[in-house]
DNA sequence: GAAATATACTAGGACGTCCAATGGTCCGCC
DNA sequence: GGCGGACCATTGGACGTCCTAGTATATTTC
């Protein structure tokens, strides 16, 4: 998509920002954008792995998590909430891991409203061949030092904390 | 889209990464991952103070770009790479802020194959404003403090580097 | 017990991102 | 001078995300 560039595109931004008489949001704007950008390129490394797995980072959060739920299945809503994403977001992931086979859905026993989703046998055996691909491909080359991943999980816990994701202490 | 959680469904992720005996990777996983969420909040925030404009985050970023250069107008080849997206959403974000008036395409005088992208006066007044916005219902009130945007600019500035964004030290 | 409210999921649409492929233009090299 | 490779922008398609609206089922309230 291009080559590295000769200056970094974020702190000339920050240096415009100053240079504008907004020196007082100047470094938050940079942070900001700096997670952005972060994001964008954690994303495609991750696609990258899982590409030959024929996942997406979407699909593949929600097959982990429904490996590691009692049962390997949970209820639409809570596969939402837990994922942090919109509830269409999920029924549209299930639609495409159930035409792969890798996850089905059945009626909640009792709440005529709830559909389940669980994880198949395929499901698993390929979600474990992901992670072990994530892990080695992504996690364990990740480019942060172990300080570093220390400080991110510190400062954006406490982030997402104020934000209101959830609500205990540690 | 749901309310707080009583846990924190990042911190609960690296527990389950520990338990399977993935345990060297369970803190880079986690970080990684609530780099993801972290920019999804973000996201949203800004995108909600950027609908009263009609702007979306990937106009914003454009037209901002345009406002800085020397001319007000850039290459699209060359808003590409500073915005570190892909040559085809910089097609597609020109296209909508053409049709709203706020930026025109014309010819390279001297290339033939480029494709010089500039803001217009309609676009730099609404860009103005948005910006402002911004920085007071965004950047002012990150929820990050002090410390935690310097180290955040620290280590990700560090991350992008070795990424190959960049080549400069600083 | 019936009406009003709340919850769960799905359908359709807008948007941004990337990829693969296309057509036009430039440039170095023979 | 021409020829082939490199570069530029665009098109069409796939995907994930969110929003709004709609349908069905539960729960609460009177």
């Amino acid at each position: 998509m291009g080559g590295p560039l000769p200056r970094d595109p974020i702190a000339d931004a920050q240096r415009n920002w100053e240079r504008r008489g907004w020196g007082e949001v100047a470094a938050p704007m940079a942070a900001i954008t700096a997670v952005m950008r972060t994001q964008q390129i954690l994303l495609g490394r991750i696609e990258e792995v899982l590409r030959p797995f024929g996942l997406t980072f979407a699909r593949y959060e929600l097959l982990a998590l429904l490996g590691f739920a009692r049962g390997g299945e949970l209820p639409m809503s809570r596969a939402s909430a837990l994922l942090q994403v919109h509830p269409t977001s999920v029924t549209n992931a299930v639609d495409r891991l159930q035409d792969a086979g890798l996850v089905e859905r059945s009626p909640h026993p009792t709440d005529g409203r709830t559909t389940l989703v669980g994880i198949t046998a395929e499901g698993r055996a390929l979600v474990e061949r992901a992670t072990a691909a994530l892990n080695s491909g992504v996690f364990a080359q990740s480019g942060f030092t172990d300080d570093d991943v220390e400080q991110l999980i510190r400062v954006l816990h406490g982030f997402r904390r104020r934000a209101g994701d959830f609500t205990d202490d540690p």
